[in-house]
DNA sequence: GTTGCCATGTAAATGGTTACATGATTGG
DNA sequence: CCAATCATGTAACCATTTACATGGCAAC
């Protein structure tokens, strides 16, 4: 039996697991709040996934029914874990995708007139703002269960100030250089 | 007629023909030259989108042969210069999408022994060292025809000298804890 | 004469997103 | 009693990725 190729989802999926999330709700739940800001994907197809980790034999399913409502609570089996490990433990580059929109925007930014450009790069800003503010309010709220859970959002945290940051200064450098004159085209 | 749903491979092919870009070829290039640190894409599809936008009347195209071998040269249209000014130009939230695997994995990390936290934060380091090198050489070979094309270079560059730190600091935080003291397992 | 680059395309697979559908429980 | 939250699932769509396939030209 080959160890098993897992998708992403299944990744994050497993590693939910063994962090201790049991339901696929509440996988859901904690990725989408927790590892947004550095591995985007939305999970609409976790119960299909979580069927699959299960023929796979990667997870075992128990019912764990709440008053009349079905629920079912997964745990990592051996082999689960195993590949769990086996992907953690991969000594492949590291790569990163990144989409943003915004950034791809401003790089054919020169079609667009001066005040058009200010208001994407604005956007930009606040949108590295917004992000800041919930990754910081999580960090003040603490309740860390696990030191690198932790370290990963300080890094959400640290790069969003960086990037907001550097929206800033670009919008400062462009004031500088053109002030706003509003004229009517020749 | 409304106004022409783009894809994102839409958008990039427009926005690359705007800037002078000319024939599928030339545009896979570019992408996979400049834009992947912001906008990953990989656009083996290029060719069936080309002739998507061509039949929405979003670009037109022109035989231009080499030789004896085949080759297509394309120009924006009117509709299609709009099309894309219009999506450049849409006041919406932005938003950003990354998938960072080697955060992922630092979040589970906790699973690993030190020496193979060590290394996965090594890699990530040296991910972002190799971007970081390339970005520079590119900023310092100069030639950006356009002065926003030449800002989103800095930025990645900026960001990838941000994130390099932050990898150092956190491996030399980790040595200060914990010494690499290599003993045999118990 | 063969390697590498320019150049264009097709076909299949598939992973992910979106929308839809259902229903129980809890708290105000 | 109504809204929000917990909870699970299906079906369709489609954009993107990967692999395959072809061929001219230039340089070494």
């Amino acid at each position: 039996m080959q160890p098993a190729e897992l998708t992403n989802t299944g990744r994050v999926i497993l590693g939910m697991i063994a962090e201790g999330h049991r339901t696929g709700y509440a996988i859901k739940g904690e990725v989408e709040r927790s590892t947004r800001f550095y591995w985007t994907a939305s999970i609409g197809g976790i119960y299909p996934e979580l069927r699959r980790l299960q023929d796979a034999g990667l997870v075992s399913r128990t019912d764990d029914p709440r008053g009349g409502s079905r629920r079912h609570a997964y745990e990592l089996t051996d082999r689960g874990r195993a590949a769990l490990q086996s992907w953690l433990a991969e000594p492949r580059e590291c790569e990163i995708e990144t989409r943003y929109e915004g950034m791809l925007k401003l790089r054919f930014a020169s079609l667009l007139p001066q005040h058009e450009r200010r208001g994407l790069i604005s956007r930009m800003k606040e949108m590295h703002e917004r992000r800041l503010r919930r990754l910081r309010q999580r960090l003040d709220e603490g309740g860390f269960d696990d030191p690198w859970h932790r370290l990963t959002t300080e890094y959400g945290a640290g790069w969003n100030t960086w990037a907001r940051d550097w929206c800033e200064s670009v919008l400062r450098s462009m004031q500088d250089e053109q002030p706003a004159t509003r004229q009517p085209a020749a």
